[in-house]
DNA sequence: TGACGTTTTAAACATCCGTTTATAATCAGA
DNA sequence: TCTGATTATAAACGGATGTTTAAAACGTCA
C-alpha cells in the first residue's frame, strides 16, 4: 500500500511544517523533500496546496468533532431539560480536545494549526473550517447559552472569543513561553498542566461580573 | 523633503498590508505599488524587508515604551513603597494601549500587527521586539508581582500570558469577530466597547482560584 | 553655473514558487 | 503473462519574489 503511505507521509509532515512556520512560509519542496517523496506527489494525490491544508485539518478536526457530538449527546441525555453546568461542557470540552490527537502526541501541533486558522489570511481555510464545523460550534454555544442565562447574549458572544483566545494563543506559542517558563521557574510544564492551570482562569472570566455599561457613570 | 515622504509614505502602507495578509504574502511590491514608490526605494532607505517589518514595529513601539514608562514613573511616585491596584496597572496599560495610536486611528493596526508578531513564524522580529522592548515587559511584569502577593510566581507568570493571548487574539481578529456580532446582535462595536468588556474578564482571570495541585486529589 | 551628495528610477538578477507534462514504474485482475 | 489502471518520478513551465545595479534626476551650496 505504497499510495496510502505516501498520503500520509505528506500530511505528517506538513502539519509539523505548518504548525512551525505557518502556509506562506512552508513551500511544497519543503514539504516533500522532508518527507522523501516526490514534489508533483502532493498535487497529485491533493490537486493543490490548498487542498493539502484543509486536508491537514480535517485529519485532525474529523474525529474531533465526531467525538465530541458524541460526548455532547451524553450529556444531553444525562441531564435532560437541567442545563449543563458550564464547568462540566468546559471540562468536557477540555477532555476532548486532549483525547483526539493524544495517539501522535501532536497535540501542540493541534492547537498551532488552530491559531494558524485563525491568525494567518488563508480565507479559504477560514471558509472550509466555518463550512464543515461551524455546526459543532453553533451547538456548543447553545449549550453554554443555557449554562449562563444571567448573561447578555451579546457578552457571552464576546467572552466566549476571550476564553479561545486565551487557550489558542497560549497553546499554539507554547513553546517560546515554556523555555521562559521553564529557565525562569525551573518548572517543566506540561500541556496537561497547562490545561489544569487554565481552567478556572477560564471559568473566573466567563462567570465575571459585568462591565459597567457603555455610557452610564457620570 | 521627498525623502521622508517616501519613508513615511512606505510606513504607512506597509502597516496597513502586513496587518491585512501578513508578512509573507505581503510584497514589496504591492507595497511599493500602492504607495506609489519605486520597488528600489524599499532597499534603499530601510535595507530589506526584514529591517522594514522592523521599522514598522519600532514606530508604534518605541512611543508606546516611551509613554509606558512615563506613566509607570508617575504611578510609581504617586503609591511610593504601596503596591499599585491591579486594576490601576491594567487600566494604565489600556489607557497608554489606546492613546498612542490614537491620532492615526490605528488601533486595529496595532493589535494586529502584535498578534502577528506573536504568531507568524518571524525569528528575526521576535528577536528585535525581546531586545528592544523587552525591559518595559519585566518592568510591568514586576509590578503586577507585587500587586498579586498570593499568586505563586509561575501561576502569575502564565495567567499573564492568558491575558496577553485574550487581549490580542481578540483585539487582533477583531474585524471577522466583529462582523459576526454586528450580524447576529445588531450591535457595533468600537475598540473602546471591547475594552470595556475586557476589563472584568481579565481581572477575574488573574484573581480566579488557584488550580488544584497538580496530582494530589485521589 | 557647476559640482557633489542624496534620492529616484528602470531594468536586470538569481532564486524560489505552485503547477503541469510526459514518461517510467508498479500492481492487480484476467 | 499480458493488460490496464494507478502511482511515482524527473523535468520543465510561467510567474512572482527580494535584491542589486547603473544611470538619471534632484537639491544644495560654492
Amino acid at each position: 500500500m505504497a499510495q496510502t503511505d505516501t498520503v500520509t507521509r505528506i500530511l505528517d509532515t506538513a502539519e509539523v511544517l505548518f504548525a512551525e512556520r505557518g502556509f506562506a512560509e512552508t513551500s511544497l519542496r519543503n514539504i516533500t523533500s522532508k518527507a522523501k517523496v516526490n514534489l508533483a506527489a502532493v498535487n497529485y494525490h491533493f490537486g493543490s496546496k490548498k487542498a493539502l491544508i484543509q486536508a491537514v485539518f480535517a485529519r485532525y478536526l474529523d474525529p474531533f468533532t465526531e467525538r465530541f457530538h458524541t460526548v455532547l449527546d451524553e450529556l444531553e441525555s444525562e441531564y435532560g431539560e437541567r442545563p449543563i453546568p458550564l464547568e462540566v461542557l468546559l471540562e468536557c470540552m477540555a477532555r476532548t480536545v486532549l483525547e483526539v490527537p493524544a495517539e501522535r502526541n501532536s497535540l501542540k501541533v493541534f492547537m498551532r494549526l488552530l491559531g494558524l486558522a485563525y491568525t494567518q489570511a488563508q480565507g479559504h481555510l477560514r471558509r472550509f473550517i466555518q463550512d464543515h464545523y461551524g455546526s459543532v460550534f453553533t451547538r456548543f454555544a447553545e449549550l453554554v447559552r443555557r449554562a449562563t442565562p444571567d448573561l447578555p447574549d451579546a457578552e457571552r458572544f464576546w467572552r466566549l472569543h476571550f476564553m479561545l483566545g486565551t487557550v489558542i494563543f497560549t497553546l499554539s506559542g507554547l513553546d517560546a513561553l515554556r523555555d521562559i517558563a521553564e529557565k525562569d521557574y525551573g518548572e517543566h510544564v506540561s500541556v496537561r498542566d497547562l490545561i489544569r492551570r487554565l481552567r478556572p482562569v477560564v471559568v473566573a472570566g466567563m462567570n465575571a461580573p459585568l462591565p459597567e455599561p457603555a455610557k452610564a457613570a457620570s
